[in-house]
DNA sequence: CTTGACACGGTAATAATTATCAACTACTTT
DNA sequence: AAAGTAGTTGATAATTATTACCGTGTCAAG
């Protein structure tokens, strides 16, 4: 029943490496790290092998809240716990899983094929980080992706700009003279920038840089 | 800490649309339904205020295995099942979820926030579905979603029709144009059409009706 | 040595979501 | 009430993660 797979020599670096980490790598990590065995390795090779060697039963493929999938080389019984700031996995052990049967008039008719525990919370490193900078408040934006809007655009660079150079807090008609933008637009790639942490609002409609602006200029 | 926020229009009838759901409706679905009330309302305005609405705790976003997100107008502690095929989710209730502690020298360094249980099987209508077509080999396909049947929704109809009087292939573009359906619904609905085999891509890009296509109109 | 199934790399397409932005509306201050 | 600021909206572009497509290449069986 099972299909015979061709063991190519793709699969095995693939395979190879999954089997060396740690932690359950995405798709685009090992795509990464396998790249500099085989320079020439499409992504999408990755993504088709992952797959067929999932459904075969070689590998695990890991469906953690609504994000990217990752792959277990471990194919024992085992649940996971997440960081809800940096994303990583890792495995826990329940003894007492069992303990969580569906009750039988619980299930609504389903078929039950499985269960998932899943654990979420801060991992270490984060919550280490986030105690370095607890000042901005910023707690969506603590690392929500590697470039998760982190990107000026010329605009938000220019006004940026601006108010790095004053010392105060300023309005945002100031920034508009001081810009050349029309006020208007001004106040709307303000409210941008506030969201992504890089302006505060001291006083009622007077705006400063905050160091994480400082930062994202140099 | 909070802060108020404004009970705009549309956010009433979003709100409301999630409060009638039994299931638990995507931005998308919400979005289709709202499109009724509100004919001139835009998706991101949908997918803008649920975000905004479930981080000040008015309704809750749920994070089910590797899919879209749902949204869930019921606040109190609880699970969920959902079905591999179909994705509908439904809720359950674990009388003896507290058992399901995470032993401390399990915890790894993280901080728990929190544990989600999860099961997941067929739902009761996926398994009748699966029992009356188990000649037909369509393993993955039984019935993806929707329009995994060999039914027509409206919109594909309208899409086959289009089609049907178009003499050569032509892209979804122009179909979008014929049709005014978004285009974005057009190519969700032309893959459909093409996995039933009522359209085909003679070339890449290009969908033309097929013979079966044209049957089905009929 | 042909044949055909499978696999590869490159790239376009898709799905779901998020970001940007100009126009607008609702609040606050005067 | 006027003026200005903050917050919202619709339209659309962009992004992220993944999958589909396609022409070419490889390998093993006949």
């Amino acid at each position: 029943m099972q299909k015979l797979l061709r063991m190519t020599h793709q699969r095995e670096v693939i395979l190879d490496e999954i089997k060396k980490s740690s932690t359950h790598p995405t798709a685009d990590e090992l795509y990464e790290r396998i790249k500099k065995k085989l320079p020439r390795i499409s992504l999408a090779t990755v993504y088709r092998n992952l797959e067929i060697m999932s459904e075969s039963g070689l590998i695990n493929k890991l469906e953690i809240s609504g994000r990217q999938k990752r792959f277990d080389w471990d194919l024992d019984q085992h649940d996971h716990i997440y960081c809800i700031q940096c994303h990583r996995v890792d495995n826990i052990d329940l003894a007492d899983k069992k303990d969580v049967a569906l009750p039988a008039d619980q299930n609504r008719g389903y078929k039950v094929a499985g269960c998932r525990v899943e654990f979420y919370g801060i991992c270490p490193k984060c919550s280490a980080r986030s105690q370095k900078k607890q000042k901005g408040e910023s707690k969506k934006m603590a690392c929500k992706s590697k470039c998760g809007s982190k990107e000026l655009s010329e605009k938000q660079r220019e006004i940026l700009e601006a108010l790095a150079k004053c010392e105060d807090a300023c309005g945002s008609k100031d920034i508009a003279a001081a810009t050349s933008l029309e006020p208007k637009q001004v106040s709307c790639q303000i409210t941008a920038l506030k969201k992504k942490g890089l302006v505060d609002s001291p006083v009622r409609c007077k705006y400063a840089i905050t160091g994480d602006g400082k930062d994202a200029l140099s």
